[in-house]
DNA sequence: TCTAGTGTATTATGTGTCTAGTACACTAGC
DNA sequence: GCTAGTGTACTAGACACATAATACACTAGA
């Protein structure tokens, strides 16, 4: 992967974020070894100190925990993942209504946008 | 206003889809003249050259023009205003289901959780 | 014990953002 | 013409982000 970091918000950011995401929805198992620092650095295209500074916020955020010398893991507490799962998703929802609010679009409207491009993007169940 | 900058995004960005969002809700009308770039710059609290990366990005994008001497005035071209309307709409709700995609959301959970919060933020019609 | 692979820490460098201050050119109105 | 209010331009400095390179401490396994 040679990494797409397009956004104005700082990769380390966009990095903490994405690997929420794939946690979350369970591409990381409770428990599970996340790739090494340098690894990881190579997958994603960045500098280790940047994967570094990612593992840290992780762990300040009690998402993961590191093991001097054996890696970094996934917290094995379900209980955690699943008020992150909510966290997120009430967070990104209540940011969403917020911007649609200050560009005066009616929930009617947003709705009708979402319906023409989510068959694009979400699965229905 | 004090402003309250607190993402990571720079405040010139913030300040470009703050007032994108103004223009295109109506709070400004096409034409109309934008608040000189020091007066902005102490209405929201930043420097006058951030402000003026704001106007210089708002005219880049089409959205204002600038007239040397007499100030910044939004487009009058009403075309372009409703263009970026939809444009606006598209790339938010685009990213947000990309958002909600990276974290396995269905777009039931999503819509539930959507109902939750839509009274406190959108108006209905 | 030795080695390879971990996380951790430090220093240096370059870039972008933001602030601060100053100066200049243009326009409108007196 | 003069003045006040515009946008424009430039230099300088502080700070955060990201990279680069290096060194160190710990762990597991041969």
């Amino acid at each position: 992967m040679a990494a797409e970091f397009a956004s104005a918000q700082p990769i380390y950011l966009q990095l903490v974020q994405r690997l929420c995401g794939q946690i979350v929805r369970g591409a990381y198992s409770p428990g599970e070894r996340l790739p090494s620092i340098r690894d990881m650095a190579i997958e994603v295209g960045v500098n280790p100190n940047t994967v570094q500074r990612v593992y840290s916020e992780l762990e300040r955020i009690t998402v993961a925990e590191t093991r001097r010398g054996q890696g970094t893991f996934v917290t094995s507490d379900q209980g955690r993942l699943r008020r992150l799962r909510e966290e997120l998703m009430v967070s990104h929802v209540t940011a969403f209504l917020h911007d649609m609010r200050e560009m005066g679009f009616t929930a009617e409207e947003v709705l009708q946008c979402w319906n023409e491009l989510r068959a694009l993007s979400l699965p229905e169940e």
